[in-house]
This record gives structure tokens, C-alpha cells and sequence, in this order.
DNA sequence: GTTCGTTACGTAGCTCGTAAAGATA
DNA sequence: TATCTTTACGAGCTACGTAACGAAC
């Protein structure tokens, strides 16, 4: 059933990228440029280029070779993703040299499916109602439905790459065709044992020495601006970002830290950790997020959406 | 303390996926070639481009504009998570136009970090307990958890992006460094309601009328050889790919499929479904699934990796 | 004729390899 | 000298805009 290519490297962009891991791989510029059949001027030219697109430098170089910098070491699984995610499109959707579709036989059709969108966070709220209601109302309607971040979303929105998105607004572009569909207030989660110390300091979590956890980087989380309020009044210090959601709940379960979220989600983190959790209203410290609905303006899905939309009043 | 640069376009690699994003987005070459500020013929040239390394047709041309071909709108997500990929990248280790590091001021040092990287399904078995024994074992060593598909882990060690690296094994390349963890059966997990009729059809599932629910892509899921033995024992036909664990859970709990799932991923499953699942072990119809833990031969991090390692003997 | 698209073609600039040079032991 | 790196430079290729062309209505 299943005829998989194996790419070493995906097609397209790969040089730069390539060039990049692989002298990361091999502590060398001379031994990478060597493993990619390229003379060492030239790997040397083409790092100095993605350095120079990038805007900042990612590899140290002295006599005796190279090593990353840290800004190197940071954007190194970024490049993985780009370039997994291309090898992984391109065997998906991939030729073999007879000229013959590849990898397997499942068409990917797209033409009259309703493609759905939701926040990662909100996506354990929503997907069951919305599976529910879209198979009641109409039971002749393929879907799909995906999990990203808002930022996403709402390129996805844009591209046509989606029909419909639910999000919890931020401060970056609202689209012409979103509505409102709740608004929620902001609670803190923390274990159960540190309950009491983070409540007798709500007004100095300073003093208060495990770190607040924030969700990815600060850029792609949902709400820099309301995230810079909530350190700048809490006063908090201690700092730690973690990669998901998963890794958050293992984090306040082993007792190493705190986070604020929106009130509904508190119910998924609960789900995720093995310990027993506490939250902390903070409805009135802070604005309220408010979850947002939309959809490109021009679409033919005109009876799923409202079906949705319905849900929420 | 944020200083968020908004960037409409990451610096590199955008021209040819900008250039087929605002097509999709426009509808038309020509608008399209007017909104990225160059040429028509310049626009049709970079997206002929892009197919052709590729390897698939991106879009249909006619004469009244464009539509994205089945190919197009399958990359168009992976597209979209490219460019905001490089987008946040280059604004959490951005420069300003002054020349000052711009996005926030936390320096992204990653010099002395003990990296681990687990697989996502195994991320909420194991975070917690690895974080007790670091704390418990290295009390000042600084680390980092992440989760990512298995490929994406293993390129991560090759690369030197990670230290550690947790995930079930599959049939691509096996690192020298690595050594068995664990192995366990597959179970079958579905809705309660379903579970006599698919009990009952366990040889020929053909005739249970609800689809095999597989995570993300095949070509991205772990065990490609497994899954397909899988549908060809089971017979199944009706197969539908999600997104994640989460659209897993509710499509489960929906009642619309049934999945097959390494038995200790099982309880993080019931975990996020709102309703009662049931399981068949499926130990005597297929091979077990292994666990493994793999780092760099050269790693300064001995003990932290032993630290781990016992923690499975 | 207008509005979509593509093809043709010359130029500017980029990328490559070869060759030479710089740094450190 | 040996082993890393970078810089210099010319040849060939690529990507761009201008201009011309094709198809549908």
C-alpha cells in the first residue's frame, strides 16, 4: 500500500539549510564541504550567505573549526523542521524516476472539503462539538480539521488554505470576516503545593523563586502584549519558555514553575498532569481574551459556518 | 520588555512561497504580480519555478485567473508554517534598524544546556519523571524538554541540536549511539460503543463501516512497514489521517473511528477524550513496538544521559 | 478590445570552482 | 609544514524586466 521515497535531502531550498546542519554535523567546514561533494569556498560563501539573509551569525570559526553560536543553536531545529517538512511533502506528493505518483495511492482531494482550523489550546474544547454538529447538520459534508497556532490561522484564513478558524484574539491583524464568539477571563495554574505561596504574593511574584512558564517563544505565543502586562504587574522575574502544552502540565506537576492561561483551557492542563493543580482568578487584574471566528469572505461554505457560529450563541 | 518586530515576510527564502501564497490568496497572476511589486511575467516564472522543484503542479492556469491544483492546496499549510517559521526566528533573534538586538532581551544561551527531545506520544509518560531525576541527580544542571516527531529527533541529534533524544523506533536509520528502552504491544483504541462490532470484525474490518484513524501523514508517522501491515492484516479500507493526538481523541470520543496506538499512549488518549474508550490488545497479531534513547557518541553530558537511563532499568 | 495568461530575449548579478592568502600550532 | 579558515576573481548560470504573443469572451 504504502510506497515510501526515501529523501536524504527534500528538492527545493535545501542548499543553504543544508550546508548549514551539515557543518553543525561535522564540526568542520572543510569535512561538510567534503560530505556535500562542494568545495569548502563555496560552503564557506553559501553559510556567509544564509548568515547574511538571516541577520545574524550562526556559526563561530577559528583555526581549528567551527561550533554554533547560540544564535545558530537556536534556529538549528527550526532549519530541521523546514527541511523534514519539505522532504515530507515531497514524498507525499512525490514522483519516482518512471514518472509514477509515489508514495501511496490516497488522492488528496480538497475540492469540497470544509477545512477547519482551531487554536491548539482551544482544540480539545471544540472539536468534538463542532465533529457533532457539522455530521447532524450535514451529513454529506467531508471535513478536516487541524490544530496550529493563531498566527497560522490567520495566514491560513488568508491563503485560502482554510474555510473557517477559531482562535483566541491577539494584537496582530483582525480580519474583516471574524466575530466574536466568548471572551474569558485569565486564571494562574500552578501544583498544589504552591498554592500558598504564589497567592500571599500575587503582587510581587518576585519573591516567588520558580520561574513563569510561557508556551514557545514569546513571538509565538498568542499575546505579547497581554503577556508583557501580566510579567510587568506580577512583577515577575524567573522566566522559562517551553516548547507545548504537554511539557508545561509535566512542569507544574514536578512543582518547577507556574503559568497563567485562559480559564478554559485549565480543564485540558488538569487532563495532562498526573498532579493535583490549583488556579487563581485573575479576572479582574487583567483584559480578557477574547476567541474570535473567521473565514475567508467569499465562501462557499456558507451553511457549515453558520452551523458553527450557532454553537457559540 | 517585548520589543516585537512585525514582519510581513521572513528575509529569506520567501520569494517563490510568497510568490505562491499571494497567487492563492489573489486569485490572479497578474493581481498577484501587482501586490508583490514586480512583474507578471517574473511572478508566472518563480511559480513555474517552484513546481518544477517541487516536482508537481501547483496551480491551474486559464484564462479567467487561477485555482490551486489538489498538490497546491496540500502544500499550501506547509508553506504557510515555512515562512512563519523564518518569521519568528528573525524576530526573536532580530536586529533592529539601528542595529539592536530587537525582540526581547532574554539571551538565548545554550551553551552548558542539557538538550532532550522526546516524542510527542511519549512526552506525557516520561517529562515529569525525567524532570524529578535531573533535579533530583544534577541539581544546578540547566535543561531543556521538547517534543517532535521522531525524524525531526533523530535529525536533531545528528545536527548536535539535542543531547538526549527519547521516541519509538521505526524503520528508518537507526543511530549507533542508541539503545533499547522498552518495548510494548499495540492496542486498538475505540469508542465503547464500537467495541463489539469491532471485536467482532477483527479479521476483516472491512465490514465495520467507521475509518482507521491514522496521526498526521503516513510519510511523517512513525512506522510506516507497521501501519501498513496493519491495514493489510486488518483489511482495512476507510482510513482517515488527523492532524494531532487531540483531533484523534475527539474524533474517538465522536464516535467516528477507531485507532491503533502503542499501549502506554493510551492512557494520555483517555485523558483527552471526554468519552468512554475501550482497548484491544493486539499483542499476538503484530510485532511490538520498541523504545529507544539515542545521543551524540561525543556528548559532554555522560551523566545526565546515564541519570535517564536508569530510570529504565 | 480587454483581460487573463505564456514565451522570447538581453542584461545584471549571483554562485560556483580554482587559486592564493591568513591564522595558529 | 599542516590544517583550519577567508579572500580574489573569472566563467557560467539564473532571475529579472521589457516586449511580443496566445486564448477567451
Amino acid at each position: 500500500m504504502f510506497h515510501l521515497i526515501k529523501r536524504e535531502w527534500p528538492i527545493i531550498f535545501n542548499e543553504e539549510l543544508q550546508s548549514f546542519l551539515t557543518a553543525s554535523n561535522k564540526k568542520s567546514l572543510s569535512m561538510a564541504a567534503d560530505a556535500l561533494h562542494i568545495t569548502q569556498p563555496t560552503l564557506s560563501y553559501r553559510i556567509k550567505k544564509l548568515e547574511k539573509d538571516l541577520g545574524f551569525k550562526l556559526i563561530e570559526r577559528n583555526w581549528e573549526g567551527i561550533k554554533l553560536t547560540n544564535e545558530g543553536q537556536y534556529f538549528l531545529p527550526y532549519a530541521v523542521r523546514i527541511l523534514e517538512d519539505l522532504k515530507n511533502v515531497q514524498n507525499v506528493i512525490g514522483f519516482n524516476s518512471d514518472g509514477n505518483q509515489a508514495t501511496y495511492e490516497i488522492v488528496h482531494k480538497n475540492e469540497g472539503i470544509f477545512r477547519i482550523g482551531i487554536n491548539s489550546l482551544l482544540s480539545s474544547l471544540f472539536t468534538e462539538s463542532f465533529i457533532m454538529e457539522l455530521s447532524n447538520d450535514h451529513p454529506d459534508l467531508e471535513f478536516d480539521i487541524i490544530t496550529r497556532p493563531t498566527n497560522i490561522l490567520k495566514n491560513l484564513i488568508d491563503y485560502k488554505g482554510i474555510d473557517l478558524a477559531v482562535y483566541y484574539g491577539n494584537e496582530t491583524h483582525i480580519h474583516t470576516h471574524s466575530s466574536l464568539i466568548g471572551t474569558e477571563e485569565v486564571v494562574l495554574l500552578c501544583h498544589e503545593d504552591d498554592f500558598h505561596d504564589i497567592q500571599k504574593n500575587l503582587d510581587n511574584l518576585q519573591s516567588f523563586n520558580k520561574p513563569f512558564l510561557s508556551y514557545d517563544n514569546p513571538v509565538l505565543s498568542n499575546n505579547i502584549e497581554l503577556l508583557d502586562i501580566i510579567l510587568t504587574t506580577l512583577n515577575v522575574r524567573a522566566f522559562k519558555t517551553l516548547d507545548n502544552w504537554i511539557i508545561m502540565a509535566s512542569y507544574i506537576a514536578a512543582k518547577k514553575g507556574y503559568t497563567i492561561i485562559p480559564r478554559s483551557s485549565v480543564s485540558q492542563m488538569i487532563n495532562l498532569s498526573s498532579a493535583p493543580l490549583k488556579t487563581i482568578p485573575l479576572g479582574d487584574m487583567f483584559p480578557h481574551i477574547k476567541m474570535y471566528m473567521s473565514h475567508p469572505k467569499d465562501s462557499i461554505f456558507k451553511g457549515p459556518i453558520n452551523s458553527i457560529k450557532n454553537l457559540f450563541e
